[in-house]
DNA sequence: TACTAAGAGCGAAACGTTTCGCTTTGGAGG
DNA sequence: CCTCCAAAGCGAAACGTTTCGCTCTTAGTA
């Protein structure tokens, strides 16, 4: 039905040989590559990637396995990698497990079955467990976002420093001269969330501070969580001064909520969100906040995986860390140095 | 190196017809069917895929296509479509095609080269060209939350009607004595955003009310496009009670702006948005949205295409049109009829 | 003109499955 | 104990590539 490498050497009189070469990028003589070339545009010849991926055991297919695609976070990185990976001949299967240990592992599992040729993957689980096949086929792993450390020199990763990060956020509202600084933090069981909130206390701790549990909330890094928490922490401590807000959802959350209370940025409560995207660059007072390079985390990851792939002889650094900056707004004020 | 069927037939003694057989749901004797779940299991057999498809044609693989990847009524769907496919073992292989058409008919013919089943489409063209190789393969295709006309009897379609949601919107409006109507809409080049705001102006007219232009806004779809519409909106027409939002970006930029400008929900304006996602649930004043069923578009979407491929005597309609509701919230207000 | 590398071109086998068209088998009914 | 038939089992061919190990051309050199 569909034209094959057969019609092709049917009607250039060449052989099968030499056309899989030609299509293959090999040499061939102008006047014959221009025949194959002919032939192939004539026939409508499309390469049948069963056949190839029969001889070959490669699919040019990468697989993608992520906790949850409803998040901004997560589709900005994984719209990058699509694009990476689609311009060098590689489709992306993606595999939402819905925060599910249990149903991440069978991800893994469903996509090795399917053959892909690589698995990047936003780990949900913190063992690793689920990694297992795929590191016992040799199929490479690059892991976003959040490291496994029994894993570390096993698979790639590609994320952002949290701990320094959120440390700097938290040491620039000090500086700033706050003294009575809330956050709102990610799921306890969550890599990130885990370390972000360890760097806020790193530094509150350096400036003398004891981190207040009553400034403490959980926020389930989901836009509900946030508006929840906002309104939390003003009920539980009135004289919360400034907050650190650890992720995209939860900081659209808590500003829709401060707008409800009509507690206004910067002058009733100093706020530093998470993650720039459009809406933190539009919304005023301009928020500060940390901004993630998800465009890079996501080129990285695709960049990883298609050195694996492609060249094995390189051999990159099996982590890759990436600078998360503080971009200044206007929700931040300078406290009067009576009120310290 | 991996297992293959002839490692199975070695081990129980039984041929490789029989092995295929049973592995595809055929009959075999009790004796042998425990012999080779034993053999599978102790060799760790798994079909290859790629010889598999080189004999049917199959990859138990859907394409899909998509307009923008970090866009939540999109990846609602996506999840669901995804989750549905995966139980029933296709993977699907997303690409996000950034709203633009070169980059969506190169999508398609992408997916085609691999393989792909079937493909399911939120079409940013609305010519249905890119769709043509499809349709010559004999791919069937889904096309979701828009129609494209000439292919109406050669594709299935899954979406809300979505003139008379927004029809109904207006009239509640209107029925709760509003008359300066706002309307916030999308891309004028989009599918739904022509027919949102023809069901708005269908609505007015038949309350006798001639839509005034300074009283629509394009918002494009986005969360800026909302925040900067609203305040567009409210500068040029003080007087406007009452403010329809076409989709759930716009509205969550919408809301933001009027907290921003200290608008009250719904005493200074009355507001219907779109979507009934997570946060449009929690705001106070709960909003009252114009809810699409999207969990069931993604359903009826791979449904159709799960029948397309298995069961093709069965012939479903063409043509699947969803209820959205109205959902009550307390975001409009009824005007004084003094003020009407 | 003759010779020689290097470059082009070639046929056949192999990848792991499904399927076609048979043959064998087990056991129910007589 | 036979007969018979549906069910179960079978071998071989085919799907469309890539690749191995050759042989044949070609063009440059002597």
């Amino acid at each position: 039905m569909a034209a094959t490498i057969k019609d092709i050497a049917g009607r250039t009189g060449l052989g099968l040989a030499t056309i899989s070469k030609y299509l293959n990028g090999g040499n061939v003589r102008a006047a014959n590559r221009a025949a194959i070339d002919e032939a192939i545009a004539a026939l409508g010849y499309t390469a049948n990637n069963f056949a190839r991926g029969l001889k070959t055991n490669r699919s040019r297919t990468v697989g993608v396995v992520i906790p949850e695609l409803s998040n901004l976070f997560v589709t900005t990185i994984i719209t990058e990698i699509e694009d990476a990976l689609r311009s060098r001949g590689y489709a992306a299967l993606i595999c939402d497990c819905r925060t599910d240990e249990a149903l991440e592992a069978e991800a893994i599992r469903f996509l090795l079955g399917k053959g892909v040729d690589a698995i990047l993957n936003m780990p949900v689980g913190g063992t690793g467990r689920h990694l297992s096949p795929a590191l016992a086929k040799g199929t490479p792993v690059v892991l976003l976002d959040r490291a496994i450390e029994p894993l570390a020199s096993a698979v790639d990763t590609v994320m952002i420093d949290n701990i320094s990060a959120a440390r700097e956020a938290t040491a620039y509202l000090l500086r700033m001269g706050h003294r009575r600084v809330g956050i709102i933090v990610g799921p306890e069981a969550v890599y990130t969330a885990q370390r972000r909130l360890e760097g806020y206390r790193q530094a509150m701790r350096a400036a003398g501070i004891e981190p207040d549990p009553a400034l403490t909330c959980s926020g389930g890094y989901t836009i509900e969580g946030g508006y929840a928490c906002a309104k939390r922490l003003l009920a539980a401590r009135a004289d919360m001064t400034a907050l650190f807000v650890t992720n995209y959802e939860m900081t659209l959350g808590a500003v829709i909520g401060f707008n409800e209370l009509r507690v206004r940025m910067p002058d009733d409560v100093s706020v530093i969100g998470f993650d720039n995207l459009p809406l933190s660059r539009v919304i005023r007072p301009a928020l500060t906040t940390v901004a993630q390079p998800m465009t890079e985390i996501g080129r990285a990851a695709a960049r990883l995986a298609l050195i694996r792939l492609e060249s094995p002889s390189e051999q990159p650094e099996r982590l890759t860390v990436l600078e998360a900056r503080l971009v200044p707004g206007e929700s931040v004020r300078e406290m009067a140095m009576g009120r310290v």
